[in-house]
RNA sequence: GGCCCCAUGGUCUAGUGGCCUAGGACAUCACCCUUUCAAGGUGGAAACCCGGGUUCGAAUCCCGGUGGGGUCACCA
């Protein structure tokens, strides 16, 4: 693909960890770029003091690397347009906020907070828009001074056109018309001099030649305002692409209470970057060609602004768990061993840096797991019987298939006596054709034999095929759980 | 409430006026495979929000209604 002058931003405000959200949109930016051969940045919006969050640009640089959204420019690597930290461009709006003020499209703005909020709530109950009234918008030169010397600290508001309208012609919506007299005159600066985001942002993508600016649906109506103030400073707007929004199943807006909401709580459920990337990119996106499970490779490619849908997706964790659970059966047994290193140390099943011998003796377990496991957690979970001896049996399977404590002992003894003559290392093969043959001699049915023995093993009745399991076990391992099962038998007789 | 966006099965979606007796995927149900559970295979049930237009013909275009969502901060 030919280098191109596409730019887009990631521009995400350090408050919290990197939401699904958050890493959709992300996702869609870079797909973009790459698609184009374009420049993908990332941006910081840290204009709010009061808000900043401790960690949090370190968490969501985490969360884009390890989704594989990689950046050409940005707080960490810098680039030609940086910085790359709004706090630090500060003199950047400060001259265009002069710029704005001289020219008198931009006014001082008196009024308090408070004052502001008690006029909104007045306005609220009358049933009218609760919107700047414009009173400092006419202030003449001495009024302005008469306030300041009371120290008060001024706001800066944009001058908006009483009439007319402003279009937003979209790349996923199409024409979107706002009239003027639905907006008021905004603040581009708040009374720390800081700017707010509407001016901030509309600053930064002109100043950093931003093309495209693809972001979440609900700033779509702030769209508008950022026109006015590309307008104003004369600046060229980029083309916008609203993508929908990602709701919670119950159609409401995505929060704590709806479960994993963050990159980084589905990384530590065990989520593969690779289920995650694709699951978010079929949410509000289709492929031609219809197919669900895309590599990333086959995304950029396909990837165009055409095909994002215009409706809200509601997020369905089932269908991740599916796609997820896809990737896990297509990597490598050592490339999930080291993946799932974390989760099984966790769960105490192996220390944090395990021997050589514990990791061979895995890579012969995984291969067995990963056929019933969806996430990375769940294989360690299901790698339980691996690592540990069952402590207690089933009941229900202990109903069933230790019923007759006696006759339940006897076949495990007798059971332990043809497995003893099976060659070691074990083959699961030799150990079917055994358990065939007892079956056969003794007059039982395979079963008969084979749940007994899962479950004097295990401890369930649930897991890998028989014979593969006690291969990778191993003949001592499984030899004494046989026999503590029949310790236990016997105990319990 | 004002403004804006959206509307295909439970969920993600394909569909851009005839190819639609509306396709795929997840979930669900049944069956097959089978030492269990999965995985896999096969099959089933399941949708164009409603009402008006336009048109020979509408899931597709227009209008209205309804529903959902977003936004109205010195947050982003």
């Amino acid at each position: 693909m030919p280098p191109s002058s596409v730019r887009v931003r990631f521009a995400p405000s350090p408050t919290g960890a990197l939401h699904i959200g958050g890493a959709r949109t992300a996702l869609f930016n870079w797909l973009f770029a790459r698609h184009h051969g374009g420049t993908f940045v990332l941006r910081v919006e840290d204009t709010d003091q009061t808000r900043l969050q401790e960690g949090s640009v370190e968490g969501i640089l985490d969360g884009l690397r390890w989704l594989g959204l990689t950046w050409d420019e940005g707080p960490d690597i810098g680039g030609d347009a940086g910085p790359y930290y709004q706090s630090e461009r500060l003199e950047i709006y400060r001259d265009r906020l002069n710029q704005l003020a001289a020219a008198d499209l931009a006014y001082p703005c008196y009024c308090t907070p408070d004052e502001l909020a008690v006029r909104r709530e007045e306005a609220r109950a009358a049933g009218r828009a609760p919107r700047y009234d414009g009173r400092c918008r006419d202030l003449s030169p001495a009024e302005r001074e008469r306030r300041a010397a009371g120290g008060r600290r001024p706001v800066l508001r944009l001058r908006v056109p009483g009439d007319g309208e402003t279009l937003v012609d979209d790349h996923i919506r199409g024409r979107v018309v706002f009239a003027h007299a639905d907006l008021d005159d905004f603040i581009i600066a708040k009374a720390d001099g800081f700017p707010t985001y509407n001016f901030a942002c509309a600053v930064d993508d002109a100043s950093m030649g931003i093309t495209h600016c693809i972001r979440a649906e609900e700033h779509l109506s702030n769209t508008p305002k950022q026109l006015l103030v590309y307008r104003a400073l004369g600046a060229t707007p980029p083309r916008f692409a609203h993508v929908p929004m990602i709701l919670a199943p119950d159609r409401s807006k995505l929060s704590k209470r709806h479960g994993a909401t963050s990159v980084q709580e589905f990384r530590a459920e065990g989520f593969l970057p690779a289920g995650l990337v694709n699951y978010l990119t079929l949410l509000g996106w289709s492929p031609e060609g219809g197919e669900e499970m895309l590599p990333v490779a086959r995304m950029v490619e396909q990837f165009t602004l055409e095909r994002v849908g215009k409706n809200a997706a509601v997020y369905d964790v089932k269908k991740l768990r599916w796609l997820n659970g896809r990737y896990l059966r297509e990597m490598t047994a050592a490339e999930l061993v080291r993946a799932a290193l974390p989760f099984l140390a966790r769960r105490g099943f192996l220390p944090g840096a395990p021997s050589p011998a514990q990791l061979a003796l895995l890579e012969r377990a995984v291969p067995l797991l990963r056929e019933r496991a969806d996430t990375l957690d769940e294989l360690a979970q299901g790698a339980a019987w691996f690592f540990q001896r069952p402590e207690s049996y089933d009941p229900k399977g202990a109903a069933k298939h230790f019923a007759d404590r006696a006759e339940a002992r006897a076949r495990l003894g007798l059971l332990a006596q043809s497995l003893e003559a099976v060659a070691a290392p074990w083959i699961h093969a030799d150990l079917e054709a055994a358990y065939t043959a007892l079956s056969t001699e003794q007059g039982v049915s395979r079963g008969a034999l084979i749940h007994p023995t899962r479950l004097a093993v295990t401890g369930l009745t649930v897991g890998p095929g028989l014979f593969e399991l006690m291969e990778a076990l191993g003949s001592d391992e499984v030899l004494a759980r046989l026999e503590a099962a029949r310790r236990w038998l016997a105990r319990e007789a």
